[in-house]
Order: C-alpha cells, then sequence, then structure tokens
DNA sequence: AACGCGGGGCT
DNA sequence: AGCCCAGCGTT
C-alpha cells in the first residue's frame, strides 16, 4: 500500500487523508491506481485545493461516490487555508468530507493520537471477538464500544497508529468475512466467536431491501470530426456534476423505441440500436439502452447545457463508468471502436 | 434514524 | 449472473 509509512518513518498526513477518503466503500485494490494518479497530478493539499473542480473530477471518475470527489476539494483548500492538516480527530472531524472514522484514522495514523477508527473490518473483528450477536445496523454502537475498550490498553495506547493498521490488516487477511482463518490469528485463544465456532456467522445483518430497476436510452452521437456529444449532469445527487450522454430520464417502465425517440439531440439522424448497458447503483439496477448515430456535417443542438468533446480528449473528461461503457457500446457499434 | 450515493471482486 | 462489501452528508 502506497500510502503507508515504512518502519520508523512518518506518515505524511496528505497521503493518509488522501488513501483514508478514497478508501471510503472502495476496495483497496481499487485505489491503488487512483492514488498513485492523485499523488502525480497533485503532489501536495496545496496542489491539489489549487487545482479547478473538473480536473479533480475527471481524475476521480470511476471511483464513484462522487460527492467524495468534491468533499476532497472543499477539504484541501480548508486545510490549504489554515496551514496544514489538524492533528487532533475533534479539529479533523470538522472539515468536509471527514466523519468520525475518517478523523480517528487520520489521528491515529498521521499523528498518533490515541483512538480506534471503526470501520467495517473493525467491526466485523469486534463482533467475533466479543461474539456481539445482535445485527448490524442496530449493534453498531456496541461495536464502538468494544472498539474503544481495545483502543485503551495499554500497549494500543502506546503506539496508535501501529494498533490501528495492525487492526486493518487482521481484518483484512485473517478475520475476513467469508472463511476466516482463525487457526493464524493472534486472537484465537480470547475470541469468543472462535470458541463458539460462530466466527463465519458473525457479524450478522438485517437483509437489505432489494433493488429496483430502473430503465432509460442514451444516445451516442458522433460528428464528422470525431467528436462526441455530451452534457453535464447536475451538481448534486446521482453522479453528480459528472458528465453523460444525452438521453431520456431513468424510470421504472422501459422506454419504447418511440418514447425514447423524443429526447434523441438529433430528431433525422440514422440512429441504430447498440444494445444495452447494465448497471448496478448502491439503491437500483438501471439498464440502459443505447442508440448511436453519425452525423456528417454540424451538429444541430450542441446548446442547452449540452458540448462537444473528441474522441480522444475523453480520457480527461469526467465520465463515470457507466457512461465509459455507455460509449464503448455505442462506438462498437458504429464501427469506431 | 433513515436514506442516497458507485463500482469492483468473488463465487 | 448474482452476491458481497461499506463511510459521509442530508433530511
Amino acid at each position: 500500500m502506497p500510502w503507508r509509512a515504512g518502519p520508523g518513518e512518518r506518515a505524511d498526513p496528505y497521503h493518509v487523508w488522501l488513501s483514508e477518503i478514497m478508501l471510503q466503500q472502495t476496495t483497496v485494490a481499487t485505489v491503488g491506481p487512483y492514488f498513485r494518479k492523485f499523488l502525480s497530478l497533485f503532489p501536495t493539499v496545496a496542489a491539489l485545493a489549487a487545482a479547478p473542480e473538473e480536473r479533480v473530477m475527471a481524475a476521480w471518475a470511476g471511483l464513484g461516490y462522487y460527492a467524495r470527489a468534491r468533499n476532497l476539494h472543499r477539504c484541501a483548500q480548508a486545510v490549504t487555508a489554515r496551514g496544514g492538516f489538524p492533528d487532533t480527530e475533534e479539529e479533523l472531524r470538522t472539515l468536509p468530507g471527514i466523519g468520525s472514522y475518517t478523523a480517528r484514522a487520520v489521528a491515529a495514523i498521521a499523528f498518533d493520537r490515541p483512538g480506534v477508527p471503526v470501520d467495517g473490518n473493525v467491526e466485523r473483528v469486534c463482533s467475533r471477538l466479543f461474539a456481539i450477536e445482535a445485527p448490524l445496523p442496530a449493534s453498531r454502537p456496541r461495536l464502538a464500544e468494544a472498539a474503544a475498550r481495545l483502543g485503551e490498553d495499554p500497549a494500543a495506547r502506546a503506539h496508535p497508529s501501529d494498533f490501528a493498521q495492525a487492526l486493518f490488516d487482521l481484518g483484512a487477511t485473517i478475520c475476513t468475512p467469508r472463511r476466516p482463518a482463525c487457526a493464524l490469528c493472534p486472537w484465537r485463544s480470547p475470541c469468543r466467536a472462535r470458541a463458539a465456532g460462530t466466527a463465519e456467522e458473525l457479524p450478522r445483518k438485517l437483509p437489505r431491501a432489494a433493488r429496483p430497476d430502473r430503465h432509460g436510452t442514451a444516445f451516442l452521437l458522433l460528428d464528422d470530426e470525431n467528436r462526441l456529444l455530451l452534457r453535464r449532469r447536475p451538481p448534486r445527487g446521482l453522479l453528480g456534476g459528472m458528465s453523460e450522454l444525452p438521453g431520456t430520464p431513468w424510470r421504472e417502465a422501459p422506454w419504447t423505441a418511440e418514447e425514447a425517440q423524443a429526447f434523441a439531440p438529433a430528431a433525422t439522424a440514422p440512429w441504430q440500436e447498440a444494445g444495452d448497458v447494465r448497471h448496478v447503483f448502491t439503491h437500483f439496477a438501471l439498464t440502459l439502452r443505447i442508440r448511436a448515430a453519425r452525423l456528417p456535417g454540424g451538429l444541430p443542438s450542441a446548446a442547452g447545457g449540452a458540448f462537444l468533446c473528441p474522441l480522444d480528449a475523453l480520457e480527461n473528461e469526467a465520465l463515470p463508468t457507466l457512461m465509459r461503457r455507455a460509449v464503448a457500446t455505442g462506438l462498437a457499434a458504429l464501427g469506431d471502436a
């Protein structure tokens, strides 16, 4: 993990903070390349603060939860304005995008302040160590209490940074969600769930609600200079501030071709069916039908918030993963893949 | 307290 | 193809 300090090294608060924001709801493997890209584009928190928001959003494109990127930028500006990162949990907690978990993680890892950051890994370890049978999310306060108790151990208080990171490593490599390696666990002897044979079943969770389906149609329109028609989404909400192909709203009922046609950016273009892209969001699953066309001559409606993006500049665009796939599907149908 | 918010990895 | 994973901000 490139954000980790080596033995005897001091962790860089910028690196710790950046990695912790990226790691919210996102796996280590996914974060790695983005972390390196951000350090190369924005070597310091001041450089990140000074960058235009679109550049930050474009660099974040594909990581998801785009409010994190906007808060990251605002937080960099607040930190730069006050001359550096605060070194206590309480002050960190007041910054944009920093909640109780991240405040404790940065305080502990970057500044060696006592306190246990409670993420999903730590909740899992604690639920097993103390055999907490109540299901999440109701058990969350009890799990936080258990984690805090661990942090009060004198050995933990002596090395808060090492303790926090060791706890993450334990959850990631030994006390895993499925098939935990209890035989290898340094805490196998005090672990109550291990004794009861219930480690693999914990933490229990309330069943979650079903994900509804939604449908939409998106239009890929290419002009004779290989420029693509895009538009910007509203700044807040789903995929807020990111770019997208123009298209219909997303609703529960599928769209007929005739209904969708009313939303086409050029009524007379030779539209062809390019196929469907399916994408699962947190709270619904989307089937997006792609229709593609090449329009010789100028585009009639690059107005209304829409703009043209040359195909070879697409990597600098703030295109979320869903829209990257939609573009790829449309281009393939046009024979431009 | 409940809800909105992406994407990738594993089986 | 389906299941699993999981912090912060807003309301």
